[in-house]
DNA sequence: GCAGACTTGGAAACCGCTTTCCTGGGAGGT
DNA sequence: ACCTCCCAGGAAAGCGGTTTCCAAGTCTGC
């Protein structure tokens, strides 16, 4: 590997002068010897060391984004609008993909630490665990006193800056708007209950009901993924109306639905939560609550890399979006 | 931010014996001594500068994957796979977004060079343009010299170990089943000239159908994304069977032709390729040639942290799965 | 009881780059 | 002409670890 100090012989200057032309100083270099030091790093082929940069300068140019699952387009377009974000500030990426296990995601916590990255994104729901919480509170609270800079999409947790999808809001709307419709009957396919974006979603949709004056929902937990959906879905009874708190397990209940001859929303109506780009050509098209997760991604990025001594939070709202997969009750 | 020398003098000890404790070493440590060090780095919080551990062993723990477009559910899969890989040989991934742009991918890998990865790999199709390749060649060849292990998933183009599709062969199978089902008039929504993947697929289609004596089929050009696949589609007139030479576009014509209202397959048969897993509970489902995404990611990895002096090119044959969206000719 | 073979702990060189501090020389002012 | 001031260039001190090389024990086996 050819080192800087290489380039530096080549072009018959110092170290010094060699690092100011090629890796960026605020000290000038005459045209000269600018030309001959750039003129060498070519030939050479050299190309900095960024773990020895990252070293000497004590800042590194990387971020951290911690993900439950890349699969799970929610996951990946919250990523990509923080890689994007990230990309025009020019640093690099690394994902860590949990699996949903916390516990990975206190350990990616710690390597992210190793690593100085500039910051470091957790993206997706807490868990309703105080211990486990507290645990990430302080990997996260270590790495903060070592200058790192943290932020989170979910909830409000941890401590740091958070961009907090509205979650308990968007499914009271939701449920308004699916009782607008004439519904009364609900199911909720509510996911794990420890998981908090699941439990908050399921609990402002059924107070949204209950101020309605509506009878309480069928709640049937499970998991927060397509399999979860379809699961829970056989076992809804009786409801003319179902509440997945997202997409991709609204997709799994059609999927159970259809496979049992129940018709879409001619039998029962269906909606979700997250809008997810990939779903739109879902048939039938189906309602949901928006969220604009690039942006959120996005700006988690900037609340990460920004000052804010104080922490803030940003509830992002949701918009009810009704599409073919509900009815109205006539 | 604590050091390993802060560590040492707490425990006092020398700098020596406590990095031979905290970070792995072949050496021994007594056991009170290694109690000393392991409290008094508990105690201080101390976390390794990962920055300083590459730089002092030339060897970082870090691998780079670029791809497309992670919102891309292919990509998304062949990422994944690479991921769990990477995990469990306790990796951390860099992941790199070029969003199809070829000089990014090139960019990408002189900055995963200069973080001195232990491999990079490159997912995604490559593209037709010589003088593109030449230079990613070039980039990648000054990585190897440095050590440096690349793998690529795609066309075997690069000189580097390659997880190929077998593009050509799946999509000839494909066209001798539908073929079979007796459809003699085909249309090809063939993605862009330009790209390797597309290409491929187009012509392995288009040869199968000469070799079977049938007419050849229209062939209609344009982006490789869902909204090509809805464009192309709206141009593709007369044909009985459809072959968009991905999934996502497929799923673009299905929704131009349900809002033309032409039935699917009633009027029209619609094939894709890929079998996205996401897609799994379209409507109709989609008849395509699986392949095997996750593992493909996966074996990349493996090839590229192999030792693998002659380079290895692995075909990874797809299967063609018939579904709701062919139908019979009768 | 002693030579030789292992072990364990420490001193110090080194990894590749940044940056402070110093030096010499040219420009500008009087 | 003389003195300052400023600026380009270089020497060298880190940045935080790893690892080689030594020295000093500690075991063996005879």
């Amino acid at each position: 590997m050819v080192t800087l100090e290489d380039v530096a012989k080549q072009a018959g200057v110092s170290l010094a002068t060699a690092s100011r032309v090629l890796n960026g100083s605020t000290r000038q270099v005459g045209a000269a010897l600018r030309a001959r030091v750039e003129q060498a790093a070519d030939e050479l082929g050299y190309r900095a060391n960024i773990a020895a940069q990252t070293l000497a300068r004590g800042a590194s140019n990387v971020i951290g984004i911690v993900v439950h699952d890349l699969t799970d387009p929610y996951f990946a377009a919250l990523a990509d609008g923080a890689m994007r974000a990230a990309a025009t500030e020019g640093l690099l990426v690394m994902v860590g993909t949990t699996h949903r296990d916390p516990e990975q995601e206190i350990a990616y916590v710690a390597t992210l630490n190793a690593q100085r990255v500039r910051a470091v994104l957790l993206v997706g729901s807490r868990v309703a665990d105080p211990a486990v919480t507290g645990r990430l509170r302080g990997e996260l609270a270590r790495y903060q006193a070592g200058g790192g800079r943290a932020a989170c999409v979910g909830q409000d947790l941890l401590g740091v800056d958070t961009v907090a999808p509205a979650n308990r809001l968007g499914a009271a709307e939701l449920a308004r708007a699916l009782a607008d419709l004439g519904h009364t009957r609900f199911a909720v396919l509510a996911g794990p209950p420890h998981l908090v974006t699941a439990a908050d979603r399921c609990a402002g949709f059924v107070e949204a009901l209950e101020e309605l004056g509506l009878p309480a929902p069928q709640v049937i937990h499970g998991p927060f993924d397509r399999d979860g959906g379809y699961a829970a879905a056989s076992q809804a009874g009786g409801a003319t109306c179902v509440f997945a708190v997202n997409d991709v397990m609204a997709v799994g209940a059609l999927a159970a639905y259809r496979e049992r001859g129940v018709r879409v929303p001619d039998d029962v109506s269906v909606a979700g939560f997250d809008d997810i780009v990939t779903l739109r050509d879902h048939v039938p098209a189906l309602a949901t609550v928006r969220l604009p997760l690039k942006d959120m991604g996005a700006r988690a990025l900037e609340l990460a890399l920004g000052e804010g001594d104080p922490v803030v939070v940003e509830q992002v709202a949701g918009e009810v979006v009704l599409r073919e997969s509900v009815r109205r009750m006539t």
